[in-house]
DNA sequence: CGATACGTTGACGGAAATCAACCCCGGTGG
DNA sequence: CCACCGGGGTTGATTTCCGTCAACGTATCG
């Protein structure tokens, strides 16, 4: 029941991130009860309509939300990595109004909502810093509103990458400027509101401009200015705590 | 201090829409202390770069938040009409990330921080009623994301036409399907991502489609079926207590 | 009553979708 | 061991939706 579980160091480290944790604040969130499983790739964890009981932390792995259109499209609402919990607004949204699945083979790790209820009731800051995740995630989807309406495919390709690779320098899973993209061509497509066959085009265009290098699932950002540049990107509306200028 | 605030009818009764309020939690709200403003059309309420040490309430009027690219388009991540809170996200995110201005002239209530802290901890169910209502934001702006994203035009702005019609119609200011719509084309394209050419056209294609009809500022939703078919439109990510059926 | 903002219409152009091959590569099974 | 298969990536040809440009109509207001 106290036992310490390792796998709450993805979202401790998550959490210092955007924002500072206090000895027993994280001492509380390792004792977190959890319920570990491995999913394969393209699952659902939880789908739209279902009403959860718990939120789903990812451990490792790549997972997003998504919502289908009536004519079968799918769009891509959010990438999520090591140390998220995307379906925390389940606590006080019943019904699930998007489905999560995995993009590649993930470890979870489940914790009941009483469990972050009684959490949250013995440290009132830790309940405020789940709210602000909530409220960075919702910064998140306004910047793909932007994103998807009112910039071109390259832009918003590169605003994408942008976003990418800060959030996974925070969890310190960049390497230089050098990071792992498990997903295909239709999953970015499907993210960026355009069509494959375009995603392939506009990378090209990127690796031309001399701003990536993409061979396989290895991207390694080039120029790492000129990308924000292009992509129009001010980390500004992710909320960190350290700016991570670089 | 312990006046009686009659501008928090609008709050209470959007409150109500997306929850269940006790009389205590009714006479708390009654009592916020409130600085009242009027404001003219096209002011900035919050400017993107603010630190804002209060929120703001809508008691009157219609606003939108609003982001600019590199570029100087402007994207409307959302409007916001009477009851609404729009920057209640600024009590855990210090910088404003985007921007939020009046369509109209409108009547606002601002309340400072430290006198919503002192509500919610002395009714914590008002601090989660507020978090579930910053959760139902960000669910509008997930439907926003697959509206531009994966939408074609026409379902664009049947979608947004819906959304305008339950939402206004939870705080009782919709009158059997007519309501105002007191926003320019102009300000359309720029929430669906389209141009205010391609607006006015859509718009026609609509009225054409006997869907809707609308003459200046007064729209009325001739099939509401009909609209809500070619919006592609449920409900459901409102979480609205009441299933607004009809 | 002119100034100005908003709405409407038509002509034209362009960014990206769609369609259709084809390639490459890893996995599987005969 | 190699043939087959299928998913993903790449490329070119064609189409389409929507943007841009430009002109004109209309309404509101100081």
């Amino acid at each position: 029941m106290d036992t310490i579980h390792p796998q709450t160091i993805a979202l401790i480290r998550k959490l210092e991130s955007i924002a500072r944790l206090a000895p027993e604040e994280k001492a509380a969130l390792q004792r977190l009860p959890l319920r570990l499983k491995t999913v394969a790739a393209d699952q659902d964890i939880v789908s739209e309509g279902d009403t959860p009981f718990e939120c789903c932390m990812i451990v490792e792995g790549f997972a997003c939300r998504y919502n289908l259109t009536a004519q079968g499209k799918r769009q891509i609402l959010s990438f999520h990595i090591s140390g998220d919990i995307p379906d925390l607004q389940s606590l006080h949204l019943k019904v699930m109004d998007h489905s999560l699945g995995t993009l590649i083979p993930c470890k979870l790790a489940f914790i009941q909502h009483d469990d972050l209820r009684s959490l949250m009731r013995n440290h009132p800051r830790l309940g405020d810093l789940f709210w602000r995740d909530t409220l960075i995630d919702a910064a998140v989807f306004r910047q793909w509103v932007v994103n998807v309406g009112r910039r071109e495919s390259l832009t918003r390709m590169a605003h994408l990458l942008c976003e990418l690779l800060v959030r996974l320098r925070a969890v310190e899973l960049v390497d230089d400027h050098a990071f792992d993209l498990p997903v295909t061509q239709g999953e970015l497509a499907d993210a960026l509101g355009i069509s494959n066959v375009h995603v392939n085009r506009v990378l090209q265009d990127l690796r031309k401009l001399g701003l990536i290098a993409l061979q396989g699932k290895a991207l390694r950002v080039l120029d790492w200015e000129g990308l924000k540049t292009t992509g129009e990107f001010d980390p500004t509306y992710l909320h960190l705590t350290k700016e991570e200028a670089l």
